[in-house]
DNA sequence: TGGCGTTTGAAACATACGTTTTAAACGCTA
DNA sequence: TAGCGTTTAAAACGTATGTTTCAAACGCCA
């Protein structure tokens, strides 16, 4: 039923496919609910394909992390970065809205962002992290040491805090950062439909004002 | 260490224990990744009791779900209503730690509730909210309900906060929640072990502490 | 004790899954 | 064009799954 076949089929690369339509399929359902089937019909690519690039539909849950994962904290060193920056340049301290925004602002931003797919990508991230931990060690260590890049701006804003009391914090943001993210389509239903959640700067700062007072 | 054996033989209800163990499962992995066959046999029951009692694997998932559903968020009125009606004694509002509190302490409490498997039970539903919505609409309906009733008492206290802000912040509360009960064991990975999240108390001040700040 | 509805036991069924296999088709370089 | 490594196609394999079946065992009440 095909019709007239061009002479260059304008098609991305059947890897790159199938890890679009896998990030998709992961962010909205678990690992084992997942098939390799419909990942490969979905891709238009043959049932093969996920075995011969990846390996395992295991490899293939991997390579959809890996793929973007280190650019998102990048992005967060980054903004760390030119805070430090510009407080130097003015003598102050970073100041903790800036921290909060360094942590929250590329996952908020990304997750709104229709166009590149990063905004699977940042559901697929959250939901995979209730799999199982096997999957997923060095996506937490990679987390853990930007974290631990945080700390030290954290302490000389409030040096009255133990570090304790900076990873407690740290692990709340993080609890309101992923839960607007799973679940920020429930926002209608709690409220009957007064919030909506459609807009990424309100949702942003909503969630940086929350973590700066919480800190 | 058990005393003397009774002479009736002291299991549980096929069915209770069926409950049990699929509550355990489905705590700790997907619905998907979990199977009929390793509930039946940690339950120690035959495959088909689980057919034979809830129709289907689904009917399991739901009737773990519905044993404690409403038993939490009766707690949570509870506590709603018995600092409504100390602060109507001493003629002052609610107070918002009051009601923070009495959102957070019944599951962050069952959380470490390790005697009658409510600690199970609230890994079971934090997970639960990441499965296909289908399963859990009247999960969600019967907390919009609980959440309904606070709504005002917030606003009591917190006159110049629209609605909208109200939901966000209730919304970012559960956040901190889920979250914390998801991952509480990543808060020793975070932190290099400085943090052990291993008392309750604790857990449930420091999360009320920072939900009251960012209220 | 006898009878009957309820519960359990063991096996089988049909299906969906991840993976493997084998050969054909493709794309590039010599 | 010839040759060869890479990619695709289609089928099959072995296994695990949810569910069904049907007879045996049980528990209770007359």
């Amino acid at each position: 039923m095909r019709p007239i076949k061009p002479i260059k089929p304008v098609k991305l690369d059947a890897k790159e496919r199938i890890l679009d339509v896998a990030e998709e399929l992961f962010a909205n359902a678990s690992f084992a609910s997942v098939s390799v089937r419909a990942v490969t019909a979905q891709a238009d690519v043959n049932l093969s394909a996920v075995n011969y690039y990846f390996g395992s539909k295991q490899g293939l849950f991997h390579a959809v992390y890996v793929r973007r994962a280190t650019l998102m904290n990048h992005e967060r060193l980054h903004l760390l970065h030119m805070a430090s920056e510009m407080a130097k340049a003015s003598g102050e301290d970073v100041s903790l809205r800036d921290l909060i925004n360094a942590i929250l602002t590329p996952p908020i931003f990304w997750l709104y962002d229709e166009k590149q797919g990063y905004s699977v990508y940042i559901r697929f991230l959250a939901r995979s992290y209730l799999e199982d931990a096997n999957n997923l060690k060095d996506v937490l260590s990679q987390e853990v040491d930007v974290f631990d890049r945080f700390v030290p701006y954290f302490k000389k804003i409030k040096p009255n805090l133990t570090k304790e009391d900076i990873y407690w914090r740290i692990h709340f943001v993080m609890g309101v950062m992923h839960h607007t993210i799973n679940h920020l389509h429930r926002i209608g239903l709690l409220s009957h439909n007064v919030c909506n959640g459609g807009d990424r700067e309100e949702a942003r700062d909503r969630m940086v004002d929350f973590c700066c007072n919480g800190f």
